[in-house]
DNA sequence: GGCATTTACTTGTATAATACAAACATATAC
DNA sequence: GTATATGTTTGTATTATACAAGTAAATGCC
């Protein structure tokens, strides 16, 4: 038992490696999917999710640099996605929002993502999804530090 | 039945994302599972599944362009986990085969790597996690273009 | 058998994402 | 009201990457 243990683990380990790997790039590549960027597609998908959030929050989320989120969410402001405002309680603090443009944007690439999903698992039944997104959730809380 | 469908799909779609995103910040944080980077990791871990390969053959088993492959099969070479030397058929092609050391840096990261998802999946059952391994292989085979 | 073309790799250069540190603006505490 | 803390921006350095040019070796063709 603790054998076979040790080889799911083993396995786990080897094909999420794999994984993660190939995820990345096909992120990047001409076969990327929707338009928006992995890190734009995210902190769309947070705002729509969350709300309005500040910087710090969205560097803490996503395990980023403040000054790294800061460049990016102007980035994507200058695009049109998401619009800032001030905090009425605290001048100090920007707040970011999606805008109508950016909302658009996310569903369409959503709607790309998912079918794009749908069609690699095509030959999936019902219950290997449910199952696959279940363990993938439970894997995910896993990783939280 | 096609609205579970749909759930299930978005559900993998969601987790899939946010995982990526966890898994490669892990990869650089104080957190980071062993001493090698994912590159240095991954590429070892080929040559000792693959035996000795050339650039080439590397560039395109990790969807990266040759001249990146070039310097970080140096910068390895340069560290001593891996040696070159000339195909004896063709003077053009470098061929990498792991060193004793890169084999001992291999093993010590890999049984880590392990040592992590099994206490991150310690309250996950044998079967589950045989199963979470197999989906994420057919979804590996799903990835490839 | 020697030149043209192809192939494998290396090196030069540009770009993008990132972190860290310094600067700046606003708020809070005493 | 000044000193300190907080939120954000900007300057700078590093790293991973791609693309293009250069170099060395092999192949093809006459």
């Amino acid at each position: 038992m603790q054998k076979e243990n040790q080889n799911a683990v083993e396995r786990i380990e080897y094909e999420l490696t794999t994984l993660i790997r190939r995820a990345v790039y096909l992120d990047i590549s001409d076969k990327k999917i929707g338009h928006l960027e992995r890190s734009v597609y995210l902190l769309l998908r947070h705002l729509d999710e969350f709300g309005p959030s500040r910087l710090k929050a969205l560097a803490e989320t996503f395990n980023l640099d403040i000054s790294t989120l800061s460049r990016q969410a102007s980035a994507i402001e200058a695009k049109g996605y998401i619009s800032r405002f001030s905090d009425p309680t605290d001048g100090r603090v920007s707040l970011f929002r999606l805008t109508d443009i950016g909302r658009e944007k996310l569903i369409i690439d959503k709607k790309m993502r998912i079918e794009r999903y749908h069609a690699m698992l095509e030959n999936w039944s019902n219950k290997e999804k449910e199952i696959f997104g279940e363990l993938l959730e439970r894997m995910n809380e896993a990783l939280i530090d």
